[in-house]
DNA sequence: CGATGTCTTGACGCTTCTCAACGATCGTGG
DNA sequence: CCACGATCGTTGAGAAGCGTCAAGACATCG
């Protein structure tokens, strides 16, 4: 769950409001509500909240690690990052707040890659053992589980459909909607947000340069779709940011909108 | 486990024995041998065994079925295959036999893609329910069973690594020796493999064009490194084939064996 | 203020895609 | 038995998208 603060163990009925604001957007939830019924027990045994902050540029772990836990990403954000055999690294994905990082481990039981803090971040350790002691004794979990450690599979199929056989602009436009979805999902509110990574993670995670990124952006600026400022972003017309991510070849993407006057 | 022919139950010895050299290579062989200990139980539930064939072309399931058995690959090999957003399909992955197919619908409880039949094959239908079930009773193999599951999360990022700033040659190479790798692992002996898939196939795997493919493959001939004729591949210098997989750009890719004496 | 890291923009060349024709293999039917 | 079409694989030529190299703009920080 969350937020057990190290200072003793005081006011449960205040913990579990704070919590349920805090965890709203975390995919352990359903976890979190069934374990509520026996919420001294998982508090007992430091299941769920370790709190813990993040430096920028700290790591979780590192490739080869043991799998110790998994992490509920609270504030900030991460990049997994996975050594490529040239020395090149390779970029897997970015976790926002409400995402766990670590699944990449639950395969061979040792960690393929590693999570770098993007920003000053805060997370949820959340001990391996503790979770699959816990399924032991609700099996009815075991599915919930499962579900959730499946979805690590998923953001990765969804990566590799926005590499293959899509072209620059492509797969950009896929990346920033991702990005609003998932920043949208962890309760972020509008078609604004700031992008936590650099161009070059961007790049290497998209499988293009970091001028291609960095001039694609610009084309869609130009084209009045989005309006970009270092990390800022402002999605201006999300129905041409659609159509570029679908079909980039498709009808007129001449300034869709910047000549709804013309 | 595997092969409980539909007539009848009559000689569980045998039953085992063939049980072990069918299923030596199979990714749950763990699950199996645990639960070899109560056999009849298993058996009576239906929970491994319910073998049976699938013709080429045909599809275990489609996008959006529910989610009820994963499929243990016995003979043959299946491509997993997702509708893309603009009509164009896009190839997840292959499943060679002893490997799983259906992890996709773990996440979300359906299925996310199609898994068709690239010939002739046989599988185990391996009921999820039975195998949750399983684990309800026997919690030492929640582990066990995550771990296979967060297998396919694995596939997924290596198939990322394969897709990103990769050139042609180099995921070609990387691509055969893959295959390469799982066929010994389902026991396939040497150096030599049939390719289950079509060039085509190949090529949205990889995400490039399918002559690129050919022209990739008859590259990596001409330079003595594999000999292709259609779908029968042999690798002549594997050390030359990983040179390439790790780094086209490096030192001479000029038949490195051909002139091992200069 | 210079130094460093990050982002943008330009020019050029190469890899790869596209379009196209051709060859090989296989199953079908006359 | 051979002709035929269909599917699959190979090869070529041209175009284009993108990577590479390079220079410059901008912001942050010591």
């Amino acid at each position: 769950m969350a937020d057990v603060p190290g200072n003793g163990v005081s006011d449960s009925a205040a913990d579990f409001s704070l919590l349920r604001r805090t965890c709203e957007p975390c995919t352990l939830r359903d976890f979190c509500q069934r374990a509520e019924l026996k919420f001294e027990e998982v508090r007992r045994r430091g299941l769920f909240g370790r709190r813990e902050p993040v430096a920028r540029g700290e790591r979780l772990f590192r490739p080869g690690d043991e799998l110790k836990a998994v992490y509920m990403v609270r504030s900030g954000a991460f990049k997994s990052v996975a050594p490529a055999l040239d020395g090149e690294e390779c970029l897997l994905g970015f976790h926002v707040p409400g995402e766990l990082v670590g699944l990449d481990a639950l395969g061979s039981g040792r960690h393929q890659c590693e999570a770098v803090a993007l920003a000053d971040s805060q997370i949820c350790a959340i001990p391996y053992s503790g979770l699959t002691s816990l399924v032991a004794e609700a099996p009815g979990l075991t599915r919930r589980l499962i579900g959730v450690f499946g979805g690590g599979s998923q953001d990765s199929q969804s990566h590799v459909q926005m590499l293959v056989r899509r072209q620059a602009d492509e797969r950009i436009a896929m990346f920033l909607q991702e990005m609003l979805r998932r920043y949208r999902r962890s309760g972020e509110p509008g078609a604004q947000i700031t992008l936590p990574m650099s161009r070059e993670d961007m790049a290497r995670y998209l499988g293009l340069a970091l001028e291609t990124v960095s001039r694609g952006l610009s084309r869609l600026q130009d084209m009045g779709i989005i309006s970009v400022s270092g990390r800022q972003l402002v999605v201006l017309d999300a129905a041409a940011l659609a159509r570029i991510a679908a079909d980039p070849h498709g009808p007129d993407h001449d300034h869709p909108q910047m000549n709804r006057r013309a």
